[in-house]
DNA sequence: ACCTGAACACCGTTCAAGT
DNA sequence: ACCTGAACACCGTTCAAGT
């Protein structure tokens, strides 16, 4: 309550020993630590500021909304992701791998932080280490330039909404082994009216996660490294600009 | 409209000509009507009671919740992808090509709704419908049966997170041709600290949105036709059960 | 039996007014 | 100049009480 408020005298700082000075690195670090504890549908500009003993008009100087405030968050987080691919030996692919597991792990324990992370990009020095770290293990594997640059978009796009994907179906208990309406669905369908689905039927929701996310990646990288860029997307990009 | 309120005598229906009885369809007519006017934000359940003349807990008897709500829009606006893909000829690839951009446009037009997508997936006809053609035209493109199961989720989960991350750039009028924060560290980079970013730069943000997408198109068909499914996936699926 | 008014427990964001 | 109390304009969901 009386941290902004050091300007002339160094205060009676008797009792009160908590309340540090508000900052963006303050706000950012309490919103994870509440996001840790009760999920990130409870850090709310007015959540953290009471965390933060203030009112919520005051986080408006450090952080220009909730979005951002998210995003921010997110890149935290982010710090987290394992870059090295330890387990996978020499192999580029058993690297990536490696490395795209770990962020979709991070990513898995906070799915609604997944979802705001398809509309807010992150962008601070974690988000770029782990771009340049997928652009680099792309290389090595025989992309060339333009489809490793288009490649870490997809590669990265893929994971986190696999990870979006699963924000509901974590918390809810409601449909235990049920998966979601849109299974049981599939499942109720005759072949009369939809043969494809019923020939296929078998296989729609064949597979453990851990499965399918291994097929996804090997899907993205095989054709990532075979389908060419377009020539013209490569020479004269809408947005590059040699500065 | 009225078939629920039809019980005893025909109600005085003198005066007031509208205040339809309430029902499920009649709910999702008005939420549809309402996003197309003003955007999903504005389809919560108090406004949608306030337009159909009731209190918020009346829809409570038609609709789960607010997810469910957002859902049945979505699958009723399903019904508007072109699931012929007539301007493709013959070929199956531009036929399924045409397929999936036909469905990015429809959510490309509502991309709030797209972000809901890939957490409440849809399971209606029209769903069933699009997942149906996909599934044909995988395999008629050569794919088997596991493959087309499992790329026909891929297709759509791309497809719905692409036009997701268009949610905020199209509505915030804020940055006009500066993309977002994430795009401008790319470029901010130096070649000491993020070598692979700085070699990249060019191709990162290079490329129209549409060969992105057809990019990113091709760049799945290819993965999903020539990466297989792993055989003890195909044969014993965690929720595959033949009744 | 069916429906709903009113309440509970929250939101984000702004801005006039304070220090 | 900087900060913030208080207000504005909303939310989803529940449930006791009505018809």
């Amino acid at each position: 309550m009386n941290a902004v408020s050091v300007r002339k005298e160094p205060i009676s700082r008797r009792e009160r020993p908590a309340k540090p000075a508000l900052s963006r690195s303050g706000i950012v670090a309490t919103a994870v630590r509440i996001m840790r504890a009760e999920g990130l549908e409870k850090v709310t500009m007015r959540r953290l500021a009471q965390e933060l003993d203030t009112g919520p008009a005051s986080l408006y100087v450090y952080v220009a909304n909730t979005a951002e405030l998210h995003a921010a968050v997110l890149e935290s987080l982010l710090g987290e992701v394992d870059l090295t691919g330890r387990d996978a030996g020499e192999d580029w692919r058993g690297q990536l791998r490696a490395v795209m597991a770990s962020y979709i792990l991070v990513l898995f324990e906070h799915p609604q932080l997944a979802r705001s992370a398809l509309v807010a990009r992150p962008s601070g020095e974690n988000y770029l280490r782990l771009v340049e770290r997928i652009l680099d293990l792309l290389s090595r594997g025989g992309a060339d330039r333009a489809q490793a640059a288009w490649g870490v978009d997809k590669l990265l796009q893929d994971a986190t909404a696999t990870a979006a994907e699963h924000a509901t179906q974590q918390h809810d208990p409601d449909f235990p082994a049920d998966w979601n309406a849109s299974v049981s669905a599939l499942h109720r369908t005759d072949e009369a009216t939809h043969p494809a689905i019923t020939a296929h039927r078998q296989h729609l929701t064949s597979g453990t996660p851990e499965q399918r996310m291994r097929w996804s990646f090997d899907v993205l990288v095989n054709g990532i490294t075979s389908t060419p860029v377009p020539d013209s997307a490569s020479e004269s990009g809408s947005g590059a600009r040699a500065d």
